[in-house]
DNA sequence: TATTGTATTTCGCAT
DNA sequence: ATGCGAAGTACAATA
């Protein structure tokens, strides 16, 4: 992959400064340092009044906001927002964008400028992902003794009108269905389960049973459970399912040894 | 407030870089554009291959860390994580933190670095908003009738073991909660409030009324909950909340043409 | 600390 | 487009 290039420019002239920023938007990622204010008006309104925020437009118009605490940003904008223009208000850089369908907008006026970017950030991956629910599934699949001693597995991941099954199967000579859930489970989670298990009530006419698998039930949700004539089950994953069992160390070599690494210069 | 200041690292020699970087973690506001591949190892397992990103490490300990698109970061880590480090591997910038309470690791190995920066970003400001789901309620308490004619309002925004409850009140001779949503109702918004109903039922012997308050009821959800004996009221927010109306124009001035600006040179 | 619910949730998938 | 559920959800409020 070639090198992309990052372009520090020149804040003033301010003329000069907006045109090129114009002339990113959408093909490069944009970088401003600022203290300033913003404004969103949408599915909420929002005020934050002057402070140094971190900026970037990223070239599918996603717009994302970042103060200088939190994982959050303050402000954002989905991709593929509208147009984003930059223009000079009271001798000052201003972005405005305004979401078509939505009709929901953010502006930003900034009051002073630190650094402005422009960056042809080449990216041609996609991030893999292991561990999440659906690997659980999978994994319980393979080890459906770890659901209940005999269980068969008949059906996995299959859609019903009242959402996506995880595991249908068989056990004590009768059908059951397994919610599997990566976090503890909570009660929405149990309400659910017991919706899938009334859709087959309905439908079916079939008393199918119903096993929840999660590391921990709340008692609250336990209760609610058994009371309902749903089965818990703990499996503590972390221990269990060797993909996401915790580093004891914090050697990096310790878990990535195994990789190759490849030089791309 | 003081004018913050924002400096450019020199990339090379890298152990000058790096102890600049470790000096500025948990101070300043370290801003990276590179080219990198990514590990995380926690709850998931992740593996981002090599391509340009912004790692962006804020003095609460938070990093994240951006691709080309989107709004959601391709990796982060939380505030207060614990250490990060930067170090030399194979003649290259690599970051890593590990979190103390999980063990969650995040690794970043750079092959090209185009930027580094760190900022004493100054931002005393909290973000004002309006519009959510509490300020809906504080609106329905002013104009019970939006609810129900009729409507007599009890008690709002308060604790039950269940969770909290918006709004109590007393119409047609009985007495009702009322749960609000900013967004359309889902299955998992019936079930909570069909457990606020049995909760009042279990504990205090009363068969109360509930009504649900939305912009729209998808047929399943309006389904359970008329099924289950609660009702459902329809009041599309934008164009009855002042606060969220949806701007039509797409000028500027419009919005915030009454806005005063504040100079702060 | 654990539980619970909101969110401008975002994101992806299925209908 | 809408509905629905997962998410390394993040984050705040509460017990």
């Amino acid at each position: 992959m070639e090198l992309s290039n990052i372009e520090n420019l020149p804040l003033s002239p301010i003329n000069d400064l907006i045109d090129r920023l114009n002339k990113a938007v959408s093909d490069k990622m944009i970088i401003i340092a600022g203290r300033c204010k913003a404004y969103f008006d949408g599915r909420i309104k929002s005020t934050l009044e002057s402070g140094d925020r971190l900026l970037v437009i990223k070239k599918d118009l996603s717009i994302i906001m970042h103060g200088p605490e939190g994982v959050k940003p303050l402000n954002w904008q989905k991709p593929d927002a509208g147009p984003i223009h930059f223009s000079e208000k009271d001798s000052a850089l201003e972005m405005f964008t305004r979401r078509k369908k939505t009709g929901e907008t953010l502006t930003v006026m900034f009051e002073h400028i630190f650094t402005s970017m422009i960056w042809h950030a080449l990216d041609e991956t996609e991030i893999e992902i292991y561990g999440d629910e659906s690997d659980l599934v999978k994994y319980l699949v393979k080890h459906p003794e770890l659901i209940e001693e005999g269980f068969e597995v008949v059906r996995t991941e299959f859609q019903t009108k009242v959402g996506p099954v995880d595991i249908k199967g068989r056990s004590k000579g009768r059908e059951v269905i397994v919610e599997v859930k990566k976090r503890n489970a909570s009660p929405a989670d149990a309400h659910q389960l017991k919706r899938y298990v009334e859709y087959f009530k309905d439908t079916e006419g079939k008393n199918i049973r119903a096993i929840m698998v999660a590391p921990d039930f709340p008692k609250n949700v336990q209760e609610y459970l058994e009371k309902n004539g749903m089965s818990i089950k703990k499996i503590p994953w972390s221990e269990i399912f060797p993909v996401i069992q915790r580093p004891k160390s914090s050697k990096l070599e310790d878990f990535f040894g195994n990789k190759k690494k490849e030089k791309n210069t």
